[in-house]
Formats: structure tokens, sequence, C-alpha cells
RNA sequence: GCCCUGGUGGUGUAGCCCGGCCUAUCAUACGGGACUGUCACUCCCGUGACUCGGGUUCAAAUCCCGGCCAGGGCGCCA
């Protein structure tokens, strides 16, 4: 409406009943008036809350008051008024409006409840995401996320690792796998990044021996699941002089001190969501892909040896296992180029997955630091080793043993939230179907 | 991409199997009114919908075919 006269001096979390008297700047949304004559009852909503704010005709007025009942859901305020202690009020306190200014007005009726007093499904929420984002539980998956985030950065700082960009641009499509989304790049044609693997390898060579990137990957498959995206996130790290199992005593690292500060830092989140949250233990259980296969066996699931697990297999080990754990010693054929061949049996290599159930969050391994070796393997998969000239220059001159893994930011956070769906884990999730909004 | 299920007011639903008393249920939201302690306030009045295209039939929200979209499952997924 007009520009603000005022500036929030508290959130509604941060009042107390012990504030009674003081004076407050409180802004937010109109999430429920109740209106009973000449008494009105407005709940606004802000980030961290809700606040009662309480309008007896008799006491604030009949001009303030006219303006109070002309509220309407969702509408934008800025109240300054008197924390009053009463036990009648929600959290023991309530805020008597001095003064009232409507920042702007919302529409009516609105595309869906932000009260959650009606559910909406998934496509409707996601369609009006903003108003969807309104809705407590749903700020705290973002709030848990967020958090996760700045764990993840914490523990690698710590750990000596680098933040770096690379790029998401990128010229080659002679890698086979995914997919990848074509773009025109002036008069040459481009792809979208689909993971940052052979520039932090790359990176291996210059000296920054660790370094970690949480960035946007795409993948152009059509699939069409509740853990997949065509645009995720990656939190990638790759660290020198190192094998495959200090990636792995890494990966529990930052995976047991996520969980850590979610629960100590995000307790009212949890709470929000009414999920069960457990410490996982500091290190993660390991079978081997031949013990997995077992396990899969064991549960009348068939695998040949070679093969990937199938989403029946994940199935039948996850329920075994639970929680988190590694599957170690993978076929070498299920596993790209450059990962590590193991010495004394090179069908099988250096590469593990982190799963939490039946859900791989994490795959990571050492990586083929020779350059014939590289080479061979890269003809073993059938690609082309010219297309791939600018990054095997980086292991000619000097190049140390390293490994590394990719942890999936969007994965991991339906893992610390417990959502079925990775689309609740994403603001705005790209699928198959979804490029708006 | 394949399989299953579904698409009804702003939102979420009942009705569909077994076509016709559907002038389509209920809740919530929304508009108007009454109410001084609500907290899913209560009460009264009102507005508002059958996914699209084709077919069967005297008659279609309801049966059939196709499209689009969604949810779930699978496949694909360095």
């Amino acid at each position: 409406m007009k520009h603000m006269k005022w500036r929030r001096t508290h959130y509604s979390a941060e009042i107390t009943s012990e504030m009674d008297g003081e004076e407050v700047i409180v802004m937010g949304w109109v999430h429920s008036i109740r209106a009973l004559g000449k008494i009105i009852f407005v709940i606004l909503r802000d980030r961290e809350g809700f606040v009662q704010i309480v309008a007896p005709k008799q006491k604030v007025g009949e001009d303030l008051f006219k303006q109070i009942k002309k509220l309407g859901t969702e509408d934008v305020i800025a109240v300054k008024g008197k924390v009053i202690a009463n036990e009648k009020a929600p959290n023991g306190f309530e805020i008597l409006p001095l003064e009232l200014e409507v920042l702007n007005t919302a529409q009516r009726p609105l595309p869906l409840d932000p009260s959650e007093k009606v559910p909406a499904e998934l496509d409707t929420r996601l369609e009006n995401r903003f108003l969807d984002l309104r809705r407590p539980k749903i700020q705290a998956i973002f709030k848990i996320r967020s958090e996760m985030l700045k764990s993840v950065r914490k523990t690698l700082y710590n750990e000596g690792f680098i933040e770096v960009n690379t790029p998401k641009l990128v010229a080659s499509c002679t890698e086979g796998g995914t997919e990848l989304f074509p773009i025109s790049y002036f008069e040459r044609e481009a792809f979208l990044g689909q993971s940052p693997q052979l520039y932090k390898q790359m990176l291996m060579a210059t000296g920054l021996d660790r370094v970690f990137e949480i960035a946007p990957i795409f993948r152009a498959e059509e699939h069409n699941t509740r853990r997949h995206l065509n645009e995720a996130t990656s939190i990638d790290i790759e660290m020198a002089f190192a094998d495959d199992n200090d990636a792995m005593e890494m990966l529990e690292k930052v995976v047991y001190n996520a969980f850590v500060d979610v629960y100590e830092n995000r307790s009212k989140e949890i709470e929000t969501l009414g999920i069960k949250f457990d410490i996982p233990p500091k290190k993660f259980d390991r079978i081997t892909y031949d013990e997995a296969i077992e396990i899969a066996n064991s549960k009348g699931v068939e695998i040949v040896w070679g093969q990937d697990l199938s989403r029946e297999a994940e199935k039948a080990i996850g329920e075994e296992m639970g929680g988190l754990y590694f599957i170690t010693d993978w076929p070498s054929e299920t596993r790209p180029f450059y990962t590590m061949p193991k010495e004394d049996n090179p069908e099988v290599c250096k590469a593990f997955d982190l799963m939490y159930k039946d859900l791989e969050i994490s795959s990571g391994a050492q990586r083929i630091h020779q350059y014939d070796l590289l080479v061979e393997n890269i003809k073993k998969k059938g690609l082309n080793p010219d297309g791939f000239t600018y990054y095997l220059e980086a292991f000619k001159y000097g190049m140390p043993p390293h490994a590394g893994w990719g942890l999936g930011a969007d994965r991991f956070t339906m893992v610390l939230t417990q959502q079925e769906n990775i689309r609740e884990c994403v603001l705005f999730p790209r699928d198959r179907q979804r490029l708006t909004p």
C-alpha cells in the first residue's frame, strides 16, 4: 500500500509474558481472525511463529477497531502494541494494538489454505508454492535443509576443505551414462552439467588437496519417481592423498554432524513436523556388494552378479539393514570409468554407496589417478578418450591419488525431515512435467 | 517410456460399481449479518463445481473410446 513507517522489533517467538507492558512492533500475515462482537482476536503469523493480537472495542477505540475488523486472512500487517501477560491468551501473552498499518492486502479466496484447516494435494501446493511455503510445516523442511547445508559446510571447512565453483555450462557429451540437457551456446551446442566430477578431479592436480562444491546438477532422464528430479543439488567433495576408506570416513563425519546439528538447533522444526528424530551412530554399517546380494537372495530377490541393484533388491536390503549403511566393493562394470579397481581383483572396484534404508543418498569412490589405466578404462566402457582430452591432460603431470563422493542434498533432506517425496524438499522442483513455477 | 488409480465449487471431498427423484453431498474458504475471551469461536443468510474431445442412450457426473494432467509403482538414472 505505502512505504513502511516502522521496523519490526520482535519476531513472535521472541516475545514472552515477562515483557508485560513493553511496547513492540510485530509484522507478518493475518493467519486468522475471530471477531466476536465487540472483541476481535487476530492471529499474526511470522517466520518464527504466531502471536495473538487482541482488540476489545472499548480499549482500542472506534477507529482502530474498525480498521482491524476490515482485515482479511493473509493481509500483510504491522502492529505497534503493548505486550499484555494474560493466562487466557495462547503462550500466556497477547498484544494490545496501539496502531495498525496494513502493508498489503491479499485477494480472496486463496488458491490454498495456509492455515491447514483443509488439506491440499501436492500438485496444488506446488502450483501455489509461495502460499504453501507460508505453512509452518513446509517452512520447517527448508529450515532443516538450511541447517544441514550450514552443518555440512562447517564440517568440511573444519576438515580443511576449500569451497569451489565449477562450470555448469559444459561442452562434453561423449561421456555416456545419463542424458544431458542441450542448450545453445552462441554458434555451438553446449550442455548443462550433470556432475562436477571431472572438474573436481582436475582440481586434485592443482594442490588444492581438498575441495567441495554445493551446486545444481542437471539430468535429462525421463524418470518419474518420488526420488528423482531433473535439477538437483549435489554436495560434492574430492580429496587428494586419500583412498576410498578416507572418503567414507569423511562422509560419516559430514552426515553424522548434520544429524547432530539439526537435532540441536532445529528441535522446534522437528516438533512442528511431528517426526521422531534419531541421531545415527558415528560409524555406519558396511556391507559389500556380495553381502548385499546375499541379503536380497535370502529374501527371494534374485540378482545377477555384476548388475546394479533393482528397486526390489534395494527394498529388501533396506528392510534388513535399516538406517544408514554403506554398500562397498561394487563390480567394476557397474561403475563409471574413473573408479579405481581393486589391486587384487580388478573385477571389483573401490566404490561405495551410502544408503538410508532403501534410498541411495551418496555414492563415491577412490578414483583412478594413473593416466594409462584411466585411458584403458574409458575405452573399456566404450567411450572415446578424445572426448576427454581436457580432463586427461590433468593426469599427465603429477596427479596424486584421490577419492571423493557426491551427496544428494535433496535426498539427504528427505531423510532428515522424513519426507516420502523429494519434491517436498525442493522449493521449486523441476521434474518431467514441471518447469514452473 | 510402461503399468495401476484418479480428475466434481477457491481448497478438500460424497455421489460413479448398478445411467433417470443430482435442481450434485459435506467441510472449509469467500460475501453479508448477530455476538466482549476466542483459540477449528458459535449461529443465521448468500455466492460457487461435474478435466477436455468424441461416442452409446429417450436420458450421462455416472457407461465406452481418445487426449491432457496428477498420484503411486516400475524402468531409465558416470
